[in-house]
DNA sequence: AATTTCTTGTTAACATTTTAACAATATATG
DNA sequence: CATATATTGTTAAAATGTTAACAAGAAATT
């Protein structure tokens, strides 16, 4: 399989599939691309452009079969294997995105987490955690795919260096640190307050 | 002043902002596009044209002066009176968000938060945390332009028709429901599982 | 003084993303 | 049966976003 959809659409495919899960399909099998669309917040040409891009068809009447539109969003967007995360940091923001995870049965797993402390128990989540000084060993060991950044930037320069070492593909990033990591690393910026003074600039009266 | 400028300019302002605010100007006073293009992982032209959009001048040979173009962002993006936040769920995520805007400074200023708990100490935050029962008197009477949602979504319908009939004008929204509010409210979806599959798709081999 | 070297500001080209438009087609309705 | 209606799939156009290219000009160097 090519790597040829859009980023774009990789992002909405993915956005369709997780709001198309919470549709109890036992009442409606089937959706029109105009309700996906009032789902999405977005315009139903959107929805039916993408799908031709996986070339998934819907019938001219019923619109989309559900389950199957989310089997097909899978062939198209999920690697074959299961990809291994790792969270460096699992503090507050850590632990909240990790449980997001859990019931989602996604090609994503979570195998690993980092964190300062030496000796502490972490009953709440449902994966190992480790003290930072194990991370060579591990990330190497388990054979990380991708990183999420969730640490306050102590050591960072440290903590970067044996991500890198390690042969990691990508990092999702949400500390405001600068990530000087080789191209090949595909590394995507997380940040709340730039969409939030993005919605200010947009929702105040600038008169 | 006319809200003019592209969207995505005004997001990465934002970020440049908050890059340029973690550099110390006592030490470098100017930057170059090149670098700060460096910092965010973008294309010097990029900042060049963003910065042209502001009308913002830098030296021929120095570059940009820092601390006025941070001014001069703020001139741009900022709305003229402080923007009143409301978070409504405060656990992992809210806290983890709402401690993102200490030491920020910023023109946005969280003034309260709800959560189900009747009767919690909330000392770990900075500002007031009302019970849910209290959010139509609250809303109203604080004034409030920017709802951020981070509840899990027990009620939600009926803790959205009191968004609504408050009199917000933005929502930032965080939870995987569907918010079915009217068009005038800016609505931003935001969500890391997206992000996360996008990373997957184009950093694993598809063959 | 001439030349080289940078870097900004700006334009224009390019790429991507979004949306409108509509033919094709199936069903429902009069 | 003919007509109205609705929805998909697809193309084309429009809008937005990104990057390359380069003139203008300031300092440094020969
Ligand atoms: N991008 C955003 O929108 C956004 C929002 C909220 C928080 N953040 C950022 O996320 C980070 C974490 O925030 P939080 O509220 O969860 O903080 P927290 O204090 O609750 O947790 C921090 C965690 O990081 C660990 N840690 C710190 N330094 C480490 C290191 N060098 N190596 C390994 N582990 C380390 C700590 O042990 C702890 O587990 C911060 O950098 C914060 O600025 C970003
Ligand atoms: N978009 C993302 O990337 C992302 C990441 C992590 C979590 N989330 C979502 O954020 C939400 C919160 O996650 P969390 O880990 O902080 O959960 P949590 O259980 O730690 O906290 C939930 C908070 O919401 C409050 N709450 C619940 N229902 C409420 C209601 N009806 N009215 C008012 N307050 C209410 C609770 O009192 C509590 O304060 C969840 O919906 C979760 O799915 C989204």
């Amino acid at each position: 399989m090519e790597k040829n959809l859009p980023p774009a659409t990789v992002e909405r495919l993915s956005n369709y599939r997780r709001k198309l899960k919470g549709i109890n399909t036992e009442e409606t099998a089937y959706i029109h691309s105009h309700q996906l669309a009032h789902l999405m917040r977005i315009n139903p040409a959107h929805i039916r452009r993408d799908l031709m891009l996986i070339n998934f068809s819907g019938d001219i009447h019923k619109g989309y079969n559900i389950e199957n539109l989310i089997a097909k969003i899978g062939e198209n967007i999920d690697c074959i294997r299961k990809q291994k995360l790792a969270f460096i940091g699992i503090g507050d923001l850590g632990r909240a995105l990790a449980s997001e995870f859990k019931n989602k049965d996604s090609k994503l797993e979570i195998v690993a987490a980092f964190r300062l402390e030496e000796n502490l128990n972490d009953e709440s989540v449902d994966f190992k955690c480790y003290p930072i000084s194990k991370i060579k060993q591990v990330l190497k060991k388990e054979e990380i795919d991708i990183i999420v950044l969730t640490l306050t930037k102590i050591n960072l320069k440290e903590v970067l260096k044996n991500i890198v070492d390690s042969g990691v593909k990508g990092i999702l990033n949400f500390t405001s640190a600068h990530l000087d990591v080789p191209d090949e690393i595909y590394v995507e910026n997380y940040d709340m307050i730039g969409k939030l003074e993005k919605l200010s600039y947009f929702t105040s009266c600038k008169d």
